[in-house]
DNA sequence: GTCATTATGTTATAATATTGCATTTGGCAA
DNA sequence: TTGCCAAATGCAATATTATAACATAATGAC
């Protein structure tokens, strides 16, 4: 994906986000939509308590772990948000509304992910796992390495 | 993996550990070898305080947690133990001095962990990613499912 | 033995996440 | 409208996972 589309994706995912909470009745409370913007705006997946501190501020007042943690679940069961276990930071799903197979490209630089869809990386897995006679879930891979530009700044130095 | 393979591989786990430290001039300690023996009798990965409350109990006082985190990081830089990060749990190596191309398949109702060695699926892996213009790093893979037999009994049931 | 290095002990604290319960809000039926 | 229920939020306490900083002890090289 090239850096505008990433720009246009980011700026766009806060209105998806809503027109499918709209679809399915669902409440884009005041207090998610201030989350949804303050994700909608990091470059990079954020923390929770990242997450604390902004809206704390915007808040003016110190806003309570649980507060943050509901609203993350919240855009998490409805797919909007993907948490990655491998660093404890939720990410903006590029996929809203899909069926979702395939990955998140971590780049151990920059923090920054991003996501891709492969139906065949899927099948892959599954027959992989299915001889050591594994069943596998539907779920997100979190790939570590490095993105294109963060690759190529540690080529060049 | 038969379960009797199983059993073998979790009986010979920390023998193995020892020769490669003999091999190599690492210092399996008296402290190190009773964290080894914790975690060669447990039948799933275990977290950090799981490993301070058996030694604990073992040593007839608490165990302070830098004590086994330390003997943990010294295991899995050396490549005897995995960390599972989706779970904040430590598995045993199966494939002790291997190089490790592969994936540990992560059982969601008996917690136990299966490490699979497949070069083929750490090329599939990179392609995919290159294609997105990531560089991957190596990596074992954590994929959740069903093992085996909670497979069995869950179709059962 | 001296010294440097490695390993362990100990205290405190950081970072991440959840429980439980009180209060408020929003939707809806009588 | 009013009363009610369910969903959402506020809030305090606490649980869980992990690290920092510094002191002491053991080990190995010389
Ligand atoms: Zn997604
Ligand atoms: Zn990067
Ligand atoms: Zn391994
Ligand atoms: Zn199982």
């Amino acid at each position: 994906m090239s850096a505008t589309a990433a720009k246009r994706g980011q700026k766009n995912w806060p209105k998806q986000v809503e027109a499918v909470c709209v679809r399915q009745g669902l409440q884009l409370t005041p207090l998610r939509r201030r989350v949804l913007s303050i994700l909608g705006e990091s470059a990079a997946p954020l923390g929770a308590y990242a997450i604390i501190d902004r809206l704390s501020k915007i808040e003016g007042k110190q806003i309570a772990p649980p507060t943050v943690y509901r609203t993350l679940e919240f855009f998490a069961e409805n797919g909007f948000l993907h948490k990655i276990e491998s660093r404890n930071v939720f990410a903006r799903c590029e996929h809203v509304g899909h069926a979702h197979y395939g990955a998140l490209l971590l780049c151990e630089t920059c923090g920054r992910s991003e996501e891709i869809e492969d139906e065949a990386l899927d099948e892959f897995l599954k027959r992989t796992a299915a001889r050591a006679g594994f069943a596998l879930q539907p779920q997100m891979l979190e790939l570590q390495g490095l993105c294109k530009s963060c690759a190529a700044a540690a080529r060049g130095a």
